[in-house]
DNA sequence: TTACAAATTTAGAATTATTCTAATTTAGAT
DNA sequence: ATCTAAATTAGAATAATTCTAAATTTGTAA
């Protein structure tokens, strides 16, 4: 947490209380949170902290590289504070996000066709899957909405 | 065309002169449009179609599984009429979205740790890069808002 | 054909996530 | 202690999407 303070501070990146907080609770954490779910848990702390707050210090920390945005929720973003470069599997179900670390990159070779269109920088993938908790549930559950289901490409 | 419209005909799916140019404008597109895109599109022909009518349309196919919903895109969804399992790539210049046909089914194994959590359904990979076009445009252009850039947890 | 119920269309309001604004406060430097 | 740039705040603005309720249309069956 001290380092965390003096990476921060330097390239004017002022360290107010709430910004304290919000380093404090994206550090190490690995669940993913929306801007929501920080807005929350800060405000915990902080009952006069505003929505902007949030968003201006998740800017902040975006812009210099330091959470990255996952694309992975229709609805909304999701932030993550681990800037290595990994993978995520997300729960059907219950939408819960898990990072999967692991270079697929060797084998995520484009075609040609692409090739000759593209170059190539990067790549994510998202994994789909149910987890553990909402297999178990599953089992006593009648598998409704099936209909609403997202059609998803999966391979 | 006269198979779509027989295809649809099926479970109560009425065909009206709206969802006609809808599926019109969608079968083998490959632009991946956003329901603006198809908006403004059908708007052309039937200028009194309505955005609720674009959103209700989308909502049917999608949850026949004739439309796709893609995560790859912050700001809006987009829709591809190409349900078979596919992947894609974006340019982080311009947004452009292209079609990958490559199954990395067989090297996206997760690891053992995430196996014991989840269990996976499929997969999608968004990969990231520069069109051709925007690679021309960037040997004129001083790369400017490099900073701008979202951190993308690209591997 | 005609009649009809159920599905669809429409304008506009509502909702939700995110960004912007402008006045006030505060951090960090001197 | 002073000062300025940066950060905070409430609330308004924006943008994508969904909802509502009344009017219209489709497909079907008499
Ligand atoms: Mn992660
Ligand atoms: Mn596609
Ligand atoms: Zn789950
Ligand atoms: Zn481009």
């Amino acid at each position: 947490m001290r380092e965390l303070i003096a990476k921060y501070r330097e390239k004017g990146f002022k360290l107010t209380p709430q910004r304290l907080a919000i380093l404090n609770f994206l550090d190490g954490n690995t669940s993913h949170p929306t801007a929501d779910d920080i807005y929350r848990e800060i405000k915990k702390n902080y009952p006069a902290v505003s929505f902007a707050t949030v968003y201006n210090t998740l800017q902040a920390l975006r812009d210099r590289g330091k959470v990255a945005e996952i694309t992975i929720d229709f609805q909304k973003k999701h932030y993550d504070p681990d800037i290595r470069p990994h993978h995520h599997i997300i729960c059907t179900e219950c939408n819960k996000i898990a990072d999967v670390f692991q270079d697929y990159s060797e084998a995520l070779r484009l075609p040609y066709n692409i090739k000759g269109e593209f170059q190539s920088t990067g790549n994510h993938v998202n994994f789909y899957g149910i987890c553990k908790k909402c297999r178990n549930l599953s089992r006593y559950v009648s598998k409704r909405e099936n209909k609403k289901r997202r059609t998803k490409l999966c391979a």
